[in-house]
DNA sequence: TCGTCATTTTGCAATATAACAAAATGTTAA
DNA sequence: TTAACATTTTGTTATATTGCAAAATGACGA
C-alpha cells in the first residue's frame, strides 16, 4: 500500500467515523432539513451542552457540517449534502445486500 | 426521539463504524474486486493473524462481507456491494461539498 | 463596564477499541 | 490417530472515545 493510498484510506476513515455515533448521525439528518443553533441540538437530543458540541466538532472536523456564528449563537448545517444519498444507499443496500445501488 | 428511530440509528453507526477503520476499508475494497482468504489478507495488509480476524468479524457483524468455508481455508467477500457507490458518494461528496450526488 | 447568555475547552472517570502473543478450535493429509 | 495448517478466541496492554461538570471564551444588552 503506497502512502498515498494510505492517507486516502485513513482519511476516508475519519468520515465513516464521524458518521458512526447515533448522536452524530441524529444530528447530521436533522441538519439536513434545516440549520439549528446548538442548544436547539442540545434539547431536542437531551445530552449535556459540552457533549454536543464535541459531537459537532467531530463532524465539523471530517467536512460533514459547517457553523457560522450569527449574534450570541452558532449555527450550523450541513456541508456534505452527499449524507443523505450515503444513508440512503446503505440502508438500502444493507437490506438488500447483493444488490447495486446507485449509479453502477 | 422513538426507540424504533434510537434503534435505526444504532444500527446505521454500527455500520458506519464498521466501515471506520483503514484497515477494514483497505479490505472491504480488496473484497469489491474478489474473494480472498483471510491468509491473503494477512500478508498484504502486514498485520498479525489475530487482528485481521478481528476485523473481518466487525466487518460481517456489521452485515458488510460474508464468509464460506472451503477445506482449510475460509474465504470473504463482499456482501453489502453499494460499499462501492457509498464510497465513491462520500469521496466526491465531501470533495464537492454542496453538489447533490445520487439519484436525488 | 458588568453581567448574562451561548458555546467551547479542559479535566476526569468509565468504557470501548486496537494490536499482539499465546492458546484453542477445526480441517486436511499422512 | 497424529501432525500440520488456517483461523478464531482469549488475555493483556496501550490508546481512543464518550459523557459530564466546571472553567474559560466571546458576544450582546443594561
Amino acid at each position: 500500500m503506497t502512502g498515498v493510498e494510505k492517507q486516502r484510506l485513513e482519511y476516508l476513515a475519519q468520515i465513516f467515523k464521524a458518521l458512526s455515533h447515533p448522536a452524530r448521525l441524529w444530528i447530521a439528518e436533522s441538519l439536513l432539513k434545516q440549520e439549528r443553533c446548538v442548544h436547539e441540538l442540545v434539547e431536542e437530543l437531551g445530552l449535556n451542552f459540552s457533549t454536543v458540541s464535541q459531537h459537532l466538532s467531530v463532524l465539523k472536523q471530517a467536512g460533514i457540517i459547517e457553523d457560522d456564528k450569527r449574534g450570541k449563537n452558532v449555527y450550523y448545517r450541513l456541508k456534505a449534502v452527499c449524507v443523505r444519498s450515503v444513508i440512503r444507499c446503505l440502508e438500502e443496500g444493507i437490506a438488500n445486500p447483493h444488490r447495486k445501488s446507485g449509479k453502477e
